[in-house]
DNA sequence: GTGTTAAATTGTAATTGTTACAAATTAGAA
DNA sequence: TTCTAATTTGTAACAATTACAATTTAACAC
């Protein structure tokens, strides 16, 4: 059940907790990008004793270790994502849905010329989904 | 001196006031991705007067009329960017600052044919920069 | 220039996401 | 089992941003 992410805690030598095994299980079932609030509210249900520092330490602690990835789109609230290889987001303006691109940079040969030591990229598309695109047509708006 | 900045905001059919005038000239001249909070402080030293809601507001019009860019590299605060026009941007996690990287993304053309409208396109870069790593290898740290 | 009106500005208060911190608990090693 | 550092918890503080009502002002018509 919980050996996945047991194991992704032993390789990054970080104790095991079942807070933290909640939090990844949580992320792993649900790739719509939740806040830590969203991640919080969710657990809470199951353990009340939870805390909402704990959600924010933990999410920290993945991302350092480069377990999770997390994520600035939307400006307001950080979003998390237990997929840490390399892709692009799109944030729809519309329905608020983040959707996954997968695509890598291209330009990370050019960056890699620049002197500068990139330990991260992120690749941040707005506008409207295909979906919300989809229903304005059908009502005329675009 | 203050003729560009009136175009920009005519142009738009947005009004001219000088608040706006001020804002504006002060991201023209200071192209390090302020934050509304610096905005604010400089400019409240010639115009004591000056509201941070001003700025909250005026920074939000003029990057909705794509005056200017508004950035979220930082996840803490938002930025502003007097170059509109698409660029990629590189965070500095040792010293802060905000360096622009001048190149396009070669994935429109796929994202275009995705079915998403996009209207945004964000590229942010963290890592170490150029300085920094020199300082650093001055130093015998990396 | 004057009057009018919608838009912009101001100041304060409220809100939201996040962090600081101290006390209690616990994972993992000896 | 014992020990210790790491983690969790709850509360309080903080910082960035927004809501809102009152005041002022830009731009337009006359």
């Amino acid at each position: 059940m919980f050996e996945k992410y047991v194991k992704l805690l032993k390789e990054n030598s970080i104790k095991v907790t079942p807070q933290r095994l909640e939090i990844l299980k949580y992320l792993d079932k649900n790739r719509t990008h939740p806040t830590a609030d969203e991640i919080y509210s969710e657990l809470k249900e199951k353990n009340p004793a939870l805390s909402k520092t704990t959600v924010y330490n933990s999410v920290e602690t993945l991302n350092e270790h480069g377990i999770i990835q997390s994520l600035t789109i939307s400006g307001s609230e950080s979003r998390y994502d237990f997929e840490n290889k390399m892709h692009h987001h799109f944030l729809c303006k519309k329905c608020g849905n983040i959707i996954d691109i997968d695509i890598e940079c291209p330009n990370i040969g050019k960056m890699l010329e620049s002197g500068h030591k990139v330990e991260e990229v992120h690749g941040y598309f707005k506008g409207i989904c295909k979906k919300c695109m989809k229903k304005g047509n059908e009502l005329g708006k675009y």
